[in-house]
DNA sequence: TGACTATATAGCTAGAGATTAATATAGTGC
DNA sequence: GCACTATATTAATCTCTAGCTATATAGTCA
């Protein structure tokens, strides 16, 4: 009745994707990122997060492989490569709700 | 071409959510209770991780509202409450996969 | 009650990473 | 070359939490 096993290096690697989604300024960054392409400074406007680090979030996400990178003169403009990721958001929604109906009604014991 | 701006408190709860799964040992207990609700020790038997590491994260995933709880006798039982975290699980791999075909061909520059 | 088992908790150290200000780098146009 | 803009990096601080050992709590049974 085990339907899966996953390998200690599967599971290493499944945290590391969840990780980078764990953090609100990511989050926000792939939302405004979900429009299409955008320079640094077009996330830091969409975002009001400050240049610094949209521009260090931008670099680890692409060095990660969730973003595409595309220099154009002086910008730099970053793209989402993954068209499923907007899916795995919904589906993280949809498994939120049912979380917090058990946070409200899950005062057992 | 904003398909979906979500709030400030969502994102964070994204976030939250996400970095319940952020955690290899985690994932595992997830993968271990896959099969079924299990105790606190039977747990630790599938997991190999210290019995306190167990209970504090079998506790903290309960109190997020991911897992559900029934006590039996002086044992405790934990199962997972979303029959979606599978899937979610494997829609993460499948853009994992995504990914690192990213990682291997992103030499870009 | 005491002995035993199963869970939970407290205190600790170490490491990871978010966030910031300041600075460096690179590209463009004069 | 200089000035200007866009991006990246450095260094520092701060918070969080994984993981450990040891201890406490609760339930069962004699």
């Amino acid at each position: 009745m085990a339907p899966k096993p996953r390998s200690e290096a599967a599971l290493q690697e499944l945290a590391a994707y969840f990780r980078l989604l764990a953090e609100p300024a990511r989050l926000k960054i792939v939302e405004a990122l979900a429009g299409g392409e955008l320079s640094v400074l077009q996330v830091v406007a969409a975002t009001g997060l400050k240049q610094a680090h949209v521009s260090r979030q931008l670099g680890r996400m692409h060095a990660e492989g969730l973003l595409g990178r595309r220099k154009e003169g002086t910008r730099v403009f970053y793209s989402l490569l993954d068209p499923g990721l907007d899916q795995l958001l919904r589906g993280a929604e949809r498994s939120l709700k049912a979380h917090l109906r058990g946070r409200l009604g899950g005062l057992d014991r």
